[in-house]
DNA sequence: TGTTATACGGAGGATGCCTCCGTTTATCAA
DNA sequence: TTGATAAACGGAGGCATCCTCCGTATAACA
């Protein structure tokens, strides 16, 4: 967690800035429209930029969509906080799960950046997982505590189950899938409670 | 769904059934081995045939998944049959799912055949996804009539809905994944029963 | 045993992943 | 301004698939 003290040495190279930049917007193009198992050439082509230099800034596809997705994950996470601070307990909880089904839904590729920060690798991209994390944790803990949900399920799992369920629609291409999420969440939700 | 009455022309060569039933055996084998994605050329090569000969039987990856994995799928089909003739309507229903996901855990591939199954490519690979769809309409119809759950959600919704959930942790390889996969559709079973 | 429909096999073109290293260039100090 | 040099660039190239195509082999049938 440190922000080491960096060595002091040169300022960053504005090419090295702006080749970066360049790719997070081409990768946020290319991956909304070729979903997020689309070829990293291809983004590097739509940059302008050769491969080397994609996969110098991003040494792995998913340092890449941390990377884009950051803003989005963030934009959670402080909806988190307003919803604690403002709606009861379990509605906060199942809108704030709804509002990540929304997200999922609009912005292709923002599912995996999701599953990543939900999923295993979580030590090596840590920045969106911490703040996933966070977000849901909390909202679950309040939950808890106010006794509208079971106590045996993790902030982790349920965040997990809910894109487990969203990728299932996601994937299979089902028109107006969103509705039926909606109503799938719904379902968990009450599945949480009735055991509390 | 009418079986043609085929051209009468000649019973098929020898070595063609052979060759497909070592690909058969080829395929379980990798895939169990190698995971879903595992690479086609290999199975061609384990199985002692040319690739070209893969692909005359198998044009595509998934009709290789639904051919190796139909058995188990009629298991499951059975499965729903023998516990709708013996067993309270909201208990079989739950038991069959968890039995669904004990054998997505066991058979390493078997989830893609199943998610095959119950996703939107239906229609091409129609005989998995026939049996899936008829034996959770049958549990579900049952419940349903019962009144034991809710009546919004159709079969083939809460199937994908399982699968999704197996599918999330399967993927993130968490150890021991099985027994909170188990409680994670218990919650959703309860949430289907709590709208009745 | 000859004819012929069928099936076989693998070369080959295409794409994508990722690494490596010779070349270019932005920064900094003089 | 002008080197010197650390840093970044780019893309060729090795490897792994995917899938198609077609010349060759062979099983079925008369």
């Amino acid at each position: 967690m440190v922000q080491d003290a960096e060595k002091p040495s040169r300022k960053p190279r504005a090419d090295s800035i702006r080749n970066r930049e360049l790719l997070l917007e081409a990768a946020k193009a290319v991956f909304s429209a070729g979903g997020s198992g689309a070829s990293l050439e291809a983004v590097a082509r739509a940059a302008g930029v050769g491969i080397g230099t994609l996969y110098r800034h991003f040494p792995t596809r998913d340092a890449l969509f941390e990377a884009v997705y950051r803003r989005e994950v963030e934009q959670l996470s402080d909806l988190a906080v307003t919803l604690a601070a403002t709606t009861p307990p379990e509605e906060a909880l199942r809108r704030w799960l709804q509002a990540t089904v929304e997200l999922a839904a609009t912005k292709k590729g923002m599912l995996a950046a999701l599953e990543l920060a939900a999923e295993g690798r979580a030590e090596l991209y840590a920045y969106s997982s911490d703040r996933m994390q966070a977000a849901a944790g909390t909202l679950v803990a309040r939950a808890r505590a106010a006794g509208a949900i079971r106590a045996d399920l993790s902030a982790e799992e349920m965040l997990r189950a809910v894109l487990g369920l969203v990728g299932a629609w996601y994937r299979s291409g089902t028109p107006g899938w969103q509705d039926t999420v909606r109503r799938l969440v719904d379902v968990f939700v009450d599945g949480m409670r009735a055991g509390a």
